[in-house]
DNA sequence: CGATCTCTTGATTCTCCTCAAATGCGGTGG
DNA sequence: CCACCGCATTTGAGGAGAATCAAGAGATCG
């Protein structure tokens, strides 16, 4: 079932069929299904549990009071939202869903438990983690230096690359099933200024837009473009050594 | 010695006497001090060791290929960098120092050794992990979706907090020793708008900055101009229940 | 097939940037 | 002690990028 998520996982380590089995059950314990633009976790909520995204695009999102809406990150199929959360008494943020999304809800002691029965499970999640951080931290980066060109483009790469390494990508294409509003408000952008920018992004020839699918013939002239390096997703598989330290325990 | 970092730890937990006295002796293994605007840890070096910052500023930052830098986080005196970071394989961006800097260096084995055995100190890192993470996010929403005035004065409100968690403000006043060059470059925006921005907060009173001298006359009035709300800071003491759970094992 | 959401386009405004130069300030050496 | 230097701060003028406002065209869905 957690299919996106073992694969993730794997990115950086490798899992031994106790290990995935492990994680089939915590998964199946309790599934739930939702809505488009509705919140899986809110502002102020206590940190009970953690979600893990099996179908669909959520969002981590602030509100100000005013109104303004900043999306600080994307939950794609396979992403854990707050795995280490429970030492934090509540939740600064909501997570949201862009479109319909069916995902796990896991309580911290059952995650805790599995983690402590199978340290390959729990390093990957650190290392899961720690990559999720880094992204935030390239966001940063990305709101406070890049261009409107450059951001969009930056993020299109990461999503994409994202996409692939969960294999929700057919070759140079993928689902980008975010409205405009949804990229404006992840951009710190207008929706105006979005569409705008997405025509010049098609006018230069690196994406092709149609409705919900994205087509990038050429990745690397958007990463160039876009001053886009992948270094900060660590998808060096960078834990793969472990088969050598510690032979699979079957 | 260092004093900030317990205290800081302190905010969320209670140490015992041995919990203390082995951060102590963690730190004491080497100091180190450089001068202002030199490197600690390089964008591409393997992620052997974390700094625990004992006097000064220092930045998290990255730097584009065509110049441009963004400051992604303010370490502050007590502030532990890269906690967990030895899961990736290498840093993708560079900790600098802003002001003269002492730090002592600690081997990730050192460290983990002393969390495996303090129990409390795990999760007071932990805590101090997410905790970071949580500004993280915030900063984001502050580049995002803020304004220059409210972007910078958000700035200041999280600062002072900071610096009155580890006991280095006085009264209403701290020391803040950016040069506003690096305040532009952890808002996004250019030093000439930070400077006029500056102005515009003192002409209307939220601040008072002399020099390196930053007074906050009233900080309620400062935190509602920026749309400041301290919970993502999580110095609600979330920790304090650990005393009924688990007696200091002294 | 009308209602609603999303996308697109145009016109105008404003925030913030860039470039350029002046002023102030702390240190250093004559 | 003062002259000078380098660096940080301040000020001015003009311009670019993005926001806002408003309205029309296309999708999508009950």
């Amino acid at each position: 079932m957690p299919r996106h998520f073992l694969r993730k996982l794997e990115l950086f380590t490798r899992l031994s069929a106790a290990d995935r089995q492990a994680l089939e059950g915590v998964v199946g314990e309790k599934l739930r299904r939702v809505g488009p633009r509705e919140d899986i976790v809110r502002e102020g909520d206590s940190a009970s549990h953690v979600s893990l995204i099996l179908d669909g695009w959520a969002c981590r999102y602030k509100q100000l009071e005013d109104g303004r809406r900043q999306i600080v990150a994307f939950f794609l199929p396979g992403d854990l939202c707050d795995t280490f959360i429970d030492v934090l008494r509540e939740m600064d943020q909501s997570i949201g869903t862009l479109t319909p999304v069916t995902f796990a809800e896991i309580s911290r002691d059952t995650l805790g438990a599995v983690a402590a029965r199978h340290p390959r499970i729990m390093q990957a999640l650190w290392w899961d983690t720690l990559v999720s951080a880094s992204i935030q931290r390239e966001w940063t980066v990305n709101l406070g230096q890049r261009s409107a060109t450059e951001r969009l483009g930056h993020l299109l790469c990461e999503v994409f690359i994202r996409l692939q390494g969960v294999g929700l990508t057919e070759g140079d294409h993928c689902v980008l099933p975010t409205t405009q509003a949804d990229l404006a408000d992840a951009m710190g952008l207008s929706t105006v200024h979005i569409n705008r920018t997405l025509q010049e992004l098609r006018g230069s020839g690196l994406i092709v837009l149609k409705g919900r699918n994205l087509t990038i013939p050429d990745l690397a002239a958007l990463q160039a473009a876009s001053l886009f390096t992948p270094n900060y997703l660590h998808l060096d598989h960078v834990g793969r050594h472990l088969d050598a330290v510690e032979p699979l325990a079957v």
